[in-house]
DNA sequence: CACGGCAATTTTTTT
DNA sequence: AATTGCCGTG
């Protein structure tokens, strides 16, 4: 049981009226939401579906739901219902919230930043790119050249408070043609969901029945809203929270607002700081105790906040509360000559200080420090890591680096870049094989002959007329089929046989983004496209192969930007390049926003370039991250007449009474180094699970790796089947009663198939709209009978291990029993044996949702002659089937998953990536 | 104080 | 790519 002090109390009792957390950094504040949401459940009367609680990344997400539904089970016992409890990002729920409520925006799918960017690039005038007018000299906005640019206007257009009486007629011209074209083509990018969400809570309900069905919702079932760093909200996402509250549900914020460093992606300190003032009867709870750092580690990053400016902050003091001490020579700032001095001073730091007696809890038995105890934090990785990066390999000391891209730079890459070169023609065919020798790419024994076939045929655009036979996905794998790409075939240790199949993988990926957009260009222009892409563009979007792999943490010396350490935090943090002009960071030239955007039209335009306050509050993340030790250090960049000074951070640190200037021994006791130990969070969704119940090989491939299917023309034909009878099912629960005639409506409405040519198209349309029918034949009898349609579900198998889901639909059969149903068709069934295990992750989760059993379980199938299985829910299968996932949860965490034992006709026979597993044996 | 040379960051968000 | 602002020099 945890304690809390006076004040995470208040704040966790605090349930009936608008509350503002200000928490202090390492102020537990992820513990006092989970308790307060803890205690929001135990309400009576209150539905885990009453609560939404809105975090900042997926991460933040899944730590959350655990800690909740952790605290959930010790105090509450079984609670029904709780998948419908939102955790996750506001992207994430007006997502959901529209595919759930809208049925229009069912067939809408999510344009990431660099298939924006394709998208944009691809349609450089109907996007508006092209004439987009500037201020700068070079008049309008460039294909290729500023597309970049060109999205963080059409962010910024929708996500900030703008005075269009500001915004050159042109540019509110492009913006329109940018929003019809992403609607014309049913794609959301990130900022569009919750633009749209934000509609939708705002539109008038005379106007239109989405409105009134989003609003009900809202106003029937939200009656408790969290907001996890508030103080990167910005004004979309506010109105979004707004809309959500409008109607009477409790309101906490929960923020820090000397954190706020995401300003530059438009969040406004003024947004937290002036919470109180714009929402009615506001109780503010300020978490002062830190418990995270040593009261030098607090006291320093207290000052490090008093030098911004009393107006842009909340009152408040952090004080030390934890148990870790400050002894004299824990911190430091020091001087060096040069970059290289410094890195090696780090390095050797970091190896002196492993072993060092440490204690994670209070009273808890201290450990020795090991390597992930360690983090160098850097304003630019990008710039300032490559010396302390060559010292750290140098001695071998293993470490990860965040946030650089790249996966471009490795020889393995270039090598498979040059395939498409040699398509094109820029190299020719020995050129290639050189480069694949050299990357030690051509596995033991491999007929190169062979593969390069597969290339020659695949550049002899003159071969068919139809365009989808030169699909890159489908080359790139055939052509690893042919030289007989297996893990086990490569030469290399299996660690680097392991990391070689990543970057294929990976690529694979590169490949599927370009060819999302480019699918129907013509062969010939799409193949040049995409060697120009891979030459200009996408070497500064990838990161490297080995940044995320697996879910197994390396004891390994985090280097990683301030940015990306926030939340974060390690025994000893090294603040190295500590420069003038570097940190705070200089502004940036170039063209950029204020040329399209003039500042009398944004509010506190300076936020976009960057300011010192801005700088400063990123700085106060930095020194918070550590719990005991810190060293700030500089060294000047002879050849660099804008680097050769101290940064005034510096200054500030070394002028600290508990910061010491010079280096003294160190004291501690040793221990052997024992890393810390963390068990790494695991979330499935369905789909995944299936993979991984059918071949955990399949599964590696598919999600750790990233190797991906080649596109189907008819791809969108499932999908879309799928919406029209969720709509069906959906107004059944709305008591509305659909029938036969609207079959063409409704698959006009959700089909959407934009890889298939025009035949093609106009066949699967009349292939759905006869599906429907033909469900409204055999199955429109049952349609009232509907229970639930799409309901979500979420397996909670052990600590760390979730399952997330959804089931088609739930409906009461004549007999009085109740039938979970499986939709199936043509498209998504070709590699779906959906197995009796399988079918049983429904069944536990619909036990878990509503506390009671379904009888039955249906696979449904819509083809033409396709037939429907029903079968009993066989309860003792239940327990077996948690046990299954967790032991397959248990094996991905350990890396271990092996491919199937021989060839499997039902299974191998059907998946795409065998030939990067065995011999194909038909 | 004016001028010319030089070098210019951070990155989250979906199935 | 080019515009912007820092730095050193005159």
């Amino acid at each position: 049981m945890t304690t809390y002090t006076d004040a995470q109390a208040e704040a966790i009792a605090t349930l009936d009226e608008p509350l503002q957390i200000i928490a202090c950094a390492g102020s537990g504040k992820t513990q006092v939401i989970s308790q307060r949401i803890a205690s929001i459940l135990a309400r009576p009367g209150v539905e885990p579906r009453n609560v939404v609680a809105f975090t900042f990344t997926e991460k933040a997400a899944a730590e959350l739901k655990e800690r909740i539904l952790g605290l959930v089970e010790t105090e509450l016992g079984d609670v029904t219902g709780l998948a419908e409890m939102y955790v996750g990002t506001m992207h994430g729920y007006a997502l959901d919230l529209l595919q759930r409520l809208v049925p229009d925006t069912f067939k809408f799918s999510v344009l990431t930043d660099i298939t924006n960017q394709l998208f944009i690039d691809r349609y450089s005038a109907k996007s508006g790119l092209t004439s987009c007018p500037t201020s700068s000299a070079q008049g309008a906005l460039r294909r290729y050249r500023n597309s970049k640019l060109y999205m963080q206007i059409l962010n910024v257009l929708r996500e900030d408070t703008i005075d269009a009486t500001h915004v050159p007629e042109g540019v509110i011209e492009s913006f329109d043609k940018y929003m019809t074209l992403i609607d014309d083509h049913a794609l959301f990018d990130y900022t569009q969901m919750i633009n749209v969400a934000v509609q939708y809570l705002e539109g008038d309900p005379y106007e239109d029945d989405d409105v009134v069905r989003v609003q009900e919702h809202v106003e029937r079932d939200i009656q408790y809203v969290v907001v996890d760093e508030y103080q990167d909200v910005n004004p979309l996402q506010e109105r979004l929270v707004r809309g959500l509250v409008q109607f009477g549900a409790n309101l906490c914020v929960v923020g820090d607002d000397d954190q706020t460093i995401y300003q530059w992606r438009g969040s406004q300190v003024a947004n937290i700081v002036t919470f109180a003032d714009r929402y009615a009867g506001v109780k503010q709870v300020t978490l002062d105790d830190n418990f995270r750092s040593s009261r030098g580690v607090v006291e320093v990053g207290r000052s490090v906040a008093e030098r911004i400016p009393g107006g842009q902050r909340l009152p408040k003091s952090m004080v030390a509360a934890g148990h870790q001490q400050w002894g004299r020579g824990d911190m430091l700032a020091l001087e060096f000559d040069d970059p290289a001095g410094e890195a090696g001073w780090i390095a050797d730091r970091i190896e002196a200080m492993s072993g060092l007696a440490f204690a994670d809890t209070p009273g808890g038995d201290p450990r020795g420090l090991s390597w992930s105890d360690f983090a160098v934090l850097f304003r630019s990785v990008s710039n300032d890591s490559e010396p302390l990066v060559k010292e750290l390999r140098e001695r071998g000391i293993p470490f990860i680096v965040k946030g650089l891209n790249k996966l471009f730079d490795s020889p393995e890459i270039q090598a498979v870049v040059g395939i498409f070169e040699f398509i094109v023609n820029t190299i020719d065919a020995d050129a290639l094989k050189l480069m694949w020798e050299d990357a030690q790419l051509l596995p033991v024994g491999s007929d190169w002959a062979k593969a390069l076939a597969v290339l020659e045929s695949g550049r002899d655009f003159g071969a068919s007329k139809r365009h989808a036979v030169y699909n890159i996905q489908r080359l790139y794998l055939d052509f690893l089929e042919a030289l007989d790409m297996r893990e086990d075939n490569l030469p290399g240790a299996p660690v680097r046989r392991e990391l070689a199949f990543y970057q294929l993988g990976k690529f694979s990926q590169v490949i599927s983004d370009y060819e999302q957009i480019y699918f129907t260009t013509e062969p010939k222009a799409k193949y040049t496209g995409f060697a120009q892409w891979l030459r200009f563009q996408a070497p500064g979007y990838y990161a490297d192969a080995d940044a995320d792999v697996g879910y197994a943490t390396p004891d390994a010396v985090t280097i990683a930007t301030v940015h990306q350490s926030k939340g974060l935090q390690w025994p000893a943090v090294f603040l190295p390049a500590l420069r003038q002009n570097r940190f705070p960071a200089r502004v940036m030239g170039g063209v950029s926003m204020r040329h399209v955007i003039p500042d009398a039209a944004i509010q506190d335009p300076g936020r976009y370039r960057g300011t010192v306050e801005d700088e400063t509050r990123l700085f106060y993340v930095a020194v918070t991250r550590s719990q005991k030790y810190l060293f700030a250090t500089w060294a000047p960049i002879q050849s660099n007449q804008q680097q050769r000074r101290r940064s005034v951070f510096w200054d500030h640190v070394a002028a600290q009474q508990w910061v010491s200037t010079v280096v003294s021994p160190l004291l501690s006791d040793r221990l052997a180094p024992q890393p810390r130990h963390e068990t790494p969070q695991v979330t499935l969704s369905f789909s995944e699970l299936k993979y991984l119940f059918e071949c955990s090989y399949q599964f590696k491939l598919r999600f750790l790796y990233g190797f991906n299917a080649p596109i189907h023309e008819a791809l969108g034909y499932g999908k879309g089947l799928h919406d029209a009878l969720a709509e069906i099912h959906k107004r059944a629960l709305e008591g509305d009663i659909l029938t036969k005639d609207v079959a063409e409506s409704l698959i006009g409405r959700h089909l959407h198939t934009p890889f298939a040519y025009p035949t093609l198209r106009e066949q699967l349309r009349s292939a759905g709209v006869k599906a429907v029918e033909r469900y409204f034949d055999t199955h429109g009898r049952e349609i009232a009978q509907t229970e639930f349609s799409e309901k979500q579900i979420r397996v909670h198998v052990a600590p760390g291990i979730t399952v997330d889901g959804r089931i088609d639909l739930i409906r009461r059969l004549d007999t009085g029993e109740t039938a979970i149903v499986d939709f199936k068709s043509t498209e998504r069934a070709q590699a779906e044996d959906v197995t009796r295990d399988q079918l049983h992750v429904y069944a536990v989760g619909y036990k878990e949702l509503t506390g009671s059993s379904a009888d039955v379980i249906e696979v449904l199938n819509l083809d033409d002659k396709g037939k429907t299985t029903r079968e009993p829910v066989h309860e003792p299968l239940l327990e077996a089937v948690r046990d299954k996932i967790h032991d397959a949860g248990e094996a991905l965490r350990r890396n271990d998953l092996p491919r199937l034992p021989v060839w499997d006709d039902g299974r191998c026979g059907s998946c795409d990536l065998v030939g990067l597993c065995r011999e194909r044996l038909s």
